[in-house]
RNA sequence: GCGGCUAUAGUUCAGUGGCAGAACGCCGGUCUGUGGCACCGGAUGUCGUGGGUUCGACCCCCACUAGCCGCCCCA
């Protein structure tokens, strides 16, 4: 029989890898919290109309990326719901948002979340088809100050910040203005007439891109195109007042706070929900996928959705590409499986029920405690006891009736005779 | 979705149209209440899956699956 492997771009996570995985959720819980951000856990599942509604009929991750189902119809009358696996989190969120009336309390609102999402694309190092996002967003009323730069720019020092804990070094933050909602057509549509007279001259890619995503042609690679796109209108000449306004003083923000940014005019960003200050912080070492997170301002999500007016500014991070990361900088603080405090050793089967007593004592006692076999011969419980303890203790029919154990300490080789009612406490000590 | 590379032991990888290999790891012994180090010995396996060519295929051909790299796109 043919053993069933996990699903195409899925994978499991296992010790000691997921030690990083904990030590990288819990730095980012404890970054959040002190920028008084609280956790929202929303459905892994959303109606699929949200996705289109929000990230955006068109782009590639509504039209080919998504897990999509019709669900049972509950009723002969009715008909069956298009569900989806949430492909990012933005929309839940604001979705979630919108359901609770949480902008009915007047205050900005500060979530972060961290969970699984699903892409249904070709998987490569760093792209998984079930991934790992860290969010936040900061959305709510324009009363509570929602449209405000200064949200811009503490959620992006607070990236800054929460980076550095983590250990990740030379990160760069590129930034970008795509203009308000009513800007960015008239941008789009510079665009294009500017794209029919150079076409020609560029790239396949970029001849269909000129058609499909004529933004998506600011963002190629090819260094033979470069002279012609640098004749491209861009963004900043079409930003209304407001926006122009507002970006500058994200930028000074940042710059009094000293985060270093790179003006990126032509980051575009794939989801269609974005207005005014896009970002993105990339890391060499990523390959392809260099982009270890992104985000932007939402100002017309909500409504887009059937929701009050309620702008909001967010990002993710791909808590894969952080693994990798730190994975290449050699900081995983897991290569090697922690080692338990001690090892009983049980000698013989007889013992064996009073050694779980004392195992049970021990870790009861705080102790990180692994408990050997009795039927294992002394030989083997040693070398099975220095694989996963700095400490062995025996115990044996001699051990059990005179009430002094046996420890030995592995690195130092030094073995000595405590009491029971000492041994906690001598397994304590380093 | 498109193009390329790859798939052999637990792991990293050699290999040849004619008996399946190394290193590390694992198991056992030297050593019956003493690990690491050393020495000795042992097992590693549907050679990714399924077809085809051939007297004979791990090797050549085709398909499939999966991983990696690039494109697309994105975290």
């Amino acid at each position: 029989m043919k053993a069933i492997q996990a699903a195409r771009g899925t994978r499991d996570l296992l010790p000691p890898e997921t030690e990083l995985w904990n030590h990288i959720e819990a730095t980012a819980r404890r970054v959040f919290a002190r920028y008084c951000f609280g956790e929202i856990r929303t459905p892994i599942f959303e109606d699929t109309q949200l996705f289109a509604r929000s990230v955006g009929e068109e782009t590639d991750i509504v039209s080919k990326e998504m897990y999509t189902w019709e669900d049972r119809a509950r009723a002969q009358s009715e008909k069956a719901q298009s569900l989806t696996l949430r492909p990012e989190n933005t929309a839940g969120v604001v979705r979630a948002y919108i359901e609770h009336k949480l902008g009915e309390s007047g205050l900005l609102q500060k979530l972060y979340y961290i969970g699984p999402q699903f892409r249904r694309e070709r998987p490569q190092k760093g792209r998984y088809r079930q991934f790992y996002q860290i969010g936040a967003e900061v959305i709510g009323p324009t009363s509570a100050g929602s449209e405000s730069p200064l949200r811009d720019a503490e959620v992006l020092e607070m990236l800054a910040t929460l980076l550095g804990e983590l250990g990740i070094v030379d990160w760069k933050l590129y930034l970008n203005s795509v203009g308000s909602a009513s800007d960015r057509p008239r941008y789009v549509l510079a665009l294009q007439e500017a794209l029919k007279e150079i076409a020609p001259k560029l790239c396949a890619d970029c001849q269909r891109r000129a058609q499909t995503n004529p933004l998506r042609v600011l963002d190629c690679k090819i260094p033979e195109d470069q002279p012609f796109i640098e004749t491209l209108p861009k963004i900043a000449e079409f930003l209304d007042a407001n926006s122009r306004v507002h970006f500058a003083q994200v930028c000074a923000a940042l710059d009094a706070c000293g985060v270093p940014f790179i003006l990126n005019p032509r980051l575009v960003r794939g989801l269609d929900y974005y207005t005014r200050t896009t970002f993105e912080f990339v890391h060499a070492g990523l390959g392809a996928q260099n982009a270890l997170l992104g985000g932007g301002r939402y100002d017309g999500l909500s409504e887009a959705i059937g929701g009050p007016k309620a702008p909001g500014i967010g990002f993710a991070m791909g808590a894969d590409r952080l693994v990798l990361t730190l994975q290449a900088q050699q900081e995983a603080p897991s290569a090697m499986p922690r080692l338990a405090d001690a090892y009983i050793a049980p000698l013989g089967e007889a013992q064996q029920e009073q050694a779980l007593v004392l195992a049970r004592e021990l870790r009861q006692a705080g102790l990180r405690v692994e408990l050997g076999d009795g039927n294992f011969r002394i030989k083997k419980s040693f070398e099975v006891g220095n694989r996963l303890a700095r400490r062995i203790v025996l115990f044996g029919e001699e051990e059990a009736q005179s009430g002094i154990m046996t420890v030995k300490d592995f690195a130092s080789g030094a073995q000595t005779k405590v009491p029971r009612a000492e041994l906690a406490q001598a397994l304590q000590r380093k």
